[in-house]
DNA sequence: ATCTAGAAGATTGTCGACAATTAATAAGAA
DNA sequence: TTCTTATTAATTGTCGACAATCTTCTAGAT
């Protein structure tokens, strides 16, 4: 299983509604950057290109507002959300408090072969990162796929539920766009292993300190690097 | 400021749409029960009873399922969300991670004036607790009015969205069905009080931890009373 | 030339009607 | 009586039209 692919709110069956189908279909567009951040939702326009009604539109526009995807004004309409560095610092320390706890609990509710799950998942993304172009993929999906799989362990329903259905979209979108590499594979490699060591001895404190450190070194090298570029931009 | 009426999303003006308000109606009917838990919501009722037309229902529930008030499934129709005491446990994890940083936030990014205001909120409530009616009032707005502000002073925009915006309203929503009233109301007060201290002395680490154990005490509390009622109950 | 005011255009908000699907009911057979 | 099945009823999903509001463009005055 992987994180692309989870049927989250809807098991299987073409059932879906009209705006089901397109409440997902933009919110991959705006993740990706096909709607670029800021730009204009125009729902005319958007009802033509994906050749529906106004009424179905409205409803994937809805819930989009819901995760935070795009603003909207009343009477004026809506736009997708613009990322901003501060934003992304905040994400961080939100992420470090609720995958550490997610940690945490994983350590205490994971069955063995999730751990082993775990550890096959590490073991392939280190072979595709000996080769060069797999760094790319362990960079972007990879590594959520890592802390994805973690938080699932946690068997905390509304952890999952705000982490998956909320932050992670964003944080995707981040990656998408700012093609947020983290630019220290070799160290977060080990910082992997050493979770999922604390997560296999049952030690939740131990994982949990350890997955607040690994977010935060992430968070730091990112405001290292937007230092870096400050610096650079008089 | 208190937590009913901060205008979240829209600034003032009574140019809200009328799927702005039935939102905020129905949100708020679900939250005191007055719609209560598991029941269906069938649009043409509730769309004659708001005396408006299904479009902007529909958009009103689509937000609500996307706070996670409402489950919904296609082509059958909408549920008000059941509330189970395991949900009720998973939350107070999910605060205790979350308002743990928001409290170490708070303690770097408070201003002085803020901290004095809690200070105030604190003695207010201290004062009405000791006449015998006012407990009610402080163990169900009143705290989470504490919290709140404390969330407010992390001034992470992201945390504060996620707590007040989707959390918040589940765990008013247990106290006001389960009358949930704390039961430990002296022992909360020296709490409180301590978090407060720290805050004012900024010490970050000490504000987190005692934060984490005050909620994670609640749990506990929640937890033991629930052993009761099932050693009742054969 | 710049600013203001008004008109034209476009977009959002709301509604009622019709189609598709599901739930409820009634009739019949085992 | 109870289960199956067909019919009916109700609810959800979708659409196009109209009204309300905002934005843009144009014309005129300073």
């Amino acid at each position: 299983m992987t994180m692309s692919d989870v049927p989250y709110a809807y098991e299987e069956g073409e059932t879906r509604t009209l705006a089901d189908r397109v409440f997902e279909q933009i919110q991959t567009a705006i993740v990706k950057g096909d709607i670029p951040p800021g730009s204009k939702i125009t729902e005319p326009g958007l009802a033509k290109e994906y050749g529906i009604s106004r009424g179905p539109l409205r409803e994937a526009i809805r819930r989009l507002e819901g995760r935070r995807l795009i603003k909207r004004i009343p009477h004026v309409g809506a736009r997708v959300v613009s990322l901003s560095y501060e934003e992304l610092l905040d994400i961080y320390d939100v992420r470090e408090a609720m995958e550490g706890m997610a940690c945490r609990l994983a350590a205490r509710n994971m069955s063995e072969e999730e751990i082993q799950g775990l550890k096959e998942l590490l073991q392939r993304h280190e072979e595709a990162a000996e080769l060069q172009e797999g760094v790319a993929y362990y960079q972007k999906e990879g590594d959520l796929d890592f802390h994805f799989r973690i938080v699932l362990g946690s068997k905390n329903e509304k952890l999952t539920e705000l982490l998956c259905g909320e932050l992670y979209h964003l944080v995707r979108m981040y990656r998408y766009q700012f093609s947020a590499s983290s630019s220290r594979p070799k160290r977060a490699f080990e910082e992997h292993h050493r979770i999922v060591d604390a997560i296999e001895q049952r030690d939740e404190e131990l994982a949990e300190m350890l997955m607040r450190r690994h977010i935060s070194a992430s968070r730091k090298n990112v405001e290292q690097r937007l230092r870096e570029y400050k610096a650079e931009q008089p």
